[in-house]
DNA sequence: TGCAAAGTTAACTAAAGAGTGAACTGCATT
DNA sequence: AATGCAGTTCACTCTTTAGTTAACTTTGCA
């Protein structure tokens, strides 16, 4: 189904960017945006509410409305709990 | 050289791991030491100082040991940032 | 050995995330 | 229309990171 998972691909498709010339540039909302999008790709695909994602990992559902937008930065601990607790999936992070 | 760049990489490294069977139980703490390993690896493989890395990022030397020795969670901003903006290398996430 | 560079730790402040409850919107379905 | 579900937004508190200074330790080398 062509779903979008990885950074890269949402660097592609939020900014329009080939190649890696100008990621610097980014900032962190921009950062927060695409993550949180990332987030919400992983829950759907996992067939969650927010809500039923906010009792699995201990918080609420008003949160993860709030990090699926980009509303704010968030703690790498908080993503990691988010992926691997709530949904069952693995974060890879990895410095190229 | 045999650089350790990954997660998963660091979860064998440093716990001993095979597989993906228990990966949840990982505490933040953990987390936070993992990434700062990779952090400092990222680093010498730049051939930078933390004092060097500290400046191109504007913050301090301290503030950049304290995140290499997993002394606290941080934000996914301010990883990008020593990544990207300090080191010249691409952050790579993805939700497998 | 002694010096300088590199790295660590403690203490502090300001700013922001994490966590929460409540009210609100939008959308189906009956 | 009315109910219920999913998601959003606001307001608020509490905790923690980000940033900094200074002192200390470790390391490498002349």
């Amino acid at each position: 189904m062509n779903k979008i998972t990885t950074f890269e691909e949402h660097l592609d498709k939020y900014h329009g960017r080939q190649g890696t010339e100008s990621r610097a540039k980014f900032d962190a909302g921009s950062l927060a945006f695409r993550l949180g999008v990332m987030l919400q790709e992983a829950r759907k695909e996992a067939k969650l509410t927010q809500d039923e994602l906010a009792k699995r990992t201990g918080t609420k559902k008003s949160y993860i409305s709030r990090i699926e937008n980009g509303k704010s930065d968030i703690q790498l601990s908080t993503f990691y709990k988010l992926i691997e607790f709530g949904l069952g999936k693995s974060l890879n992070i990895s410095i190229g």
